[in-house]
DNA sequence: ACTTAAACAGACCGCCTAGTCTGTAAACTT
DNA sequence: AAGTTTACAGACTAGGCGGTCTGTTTAAGT
């Protein structure tokens, strides 16, 4: 039994230290001996664990990618409270946690998205994957915040998760240029902004 | 004469379907015996004409991304009407070039900003230069459209640049994937929803 | 104690990459 | 007409790439 635990781990190590890599010099920047010279293992151990690069990548995907965004992406808007104060508090810690991070290089899934895109099918279908996902959960947290009473009745909950996700993936590239502070403070003003033209009206009493 | 026009003509060939290829494939993902092989040039054509890979890029940055991003993002919103209107307008135009063009991978500014953030600082400082353009020429065209009583008072043009260059950024990215014109769509809808919110209020006489 | 398979190490292969260098045909200069 | 420079062609090099293959050590099963 300690085999199998054992595997486990170095399979682990080798997708934390992949994601690392692929996430700060791209994929195809990235070559396997970069990976395992910073993990001091060699080649017969990566193709071992691996059928190739692409599949080790797939792994990552499935293993550590769709668990990043759930859990800082998904996992924080689930609850009966206004969608919209989640999702502004969602974006503030995803946003400060980028901004405090001297390694920022954008929103993972967003990059990947944009390197992968029109170049490996494969790859693109288990990422635009775990987009839908995101989609379909914004989607429902705004349907439900809609039947609250939380959102104006005539939103379309949609089109208010595309341009959500949009002005995110949006910021946390331009987050990656100059002044990332500022820019995440002007971001969320502007969603607050937005926020507001599509809240429940008060009723005048 | 005749000498420096050809030289000229050359040099445009080969940086237009350079952009070409580095828009499709990624400028790590294409090698430079790519782009001759499309041409039907040799090596010593391109190192004859340019220093290396990277100055040829930067070239390219120059002479056709800058220009590019002027005459589709910039140029269309100087005028003197609603620069709301402008945008809106402006925003549309080039989402629907992305919808009919079956090649589209994003924007192409924002491809290469995600590309080469944190992995070469020269070809970032002239990505950021065209950013930053685009930023200025937005800021401007806010404040004047406030100065002539578009938009409310109260309003943070230079918040609401960034704003906006994160959702337009995002929103090409997510185009690239299922049902873009939805997307354009949806987006439209909302951008028209958070213009509503800075907009002028009308005074009730 | 012996067998067997798991978990690697590392040499090796063919291909691709950015960049160099030498050669050459045409054009321009004088 | 002769000399010189321009604008290429294409062979070449050193190194990096993904992937293969043959060991070898370690540990579990019997």
């Amino acid at each position: 039994m300690n085999k199998n635990l054992k595997r486990m781990a170095t399979m682990q190590r080798m997708q934390t230290t992949g994601l690392e890599l692929f996430y700060a010099n791209g994929y195809y920047n990235t070559s396997v001996d970069d990976i395992l010279k910073k993990l001091e293992l060699s080649k017969g151990a990566f193709y071992y664990h691996f059928d190739s690069k692409e599949d080790f990548f797939v792994q990552i995907i499935q293993n550590l990618l769709a668990r990043k965004v759930y859990s800082s992406l998904i996992e924080p808007i689930e609850g009966h409270e206004n969608p919209l104060t989640l999702i502004t508090n969602c974006f503030d810690e995803a946003m400060e946690t980028a901004v405090h991070n001297e390694m920022d290089f954008g929103c993972i899934l967003s990059n990947f998205l944009t390197e992968f895109n029109g170049k490996n099918e494969v790859i693109m279908y288990h990422l635009n994957e775990i987009t839908t996902v995101w989609e379909v959960n914004l989607i429902s947290a705004l349907q439900k915040g809609k039947f609250n009473g939380y959102l104006d009745r005539h939103v379309d909950c949609e089109a208010v998760a595309t341009f959500l996700m949009s002005s995110y993936f949006g910021v946390r590239t331009l987050m990656t240029g100059l002044s990332p502070s500022a820019k995440k403070y002007r971001f969320m003003t502007q969603l607050r902004m937005y926020f507001k033209s599509i809240e429940a009206k008060v009723v005048v009493s």
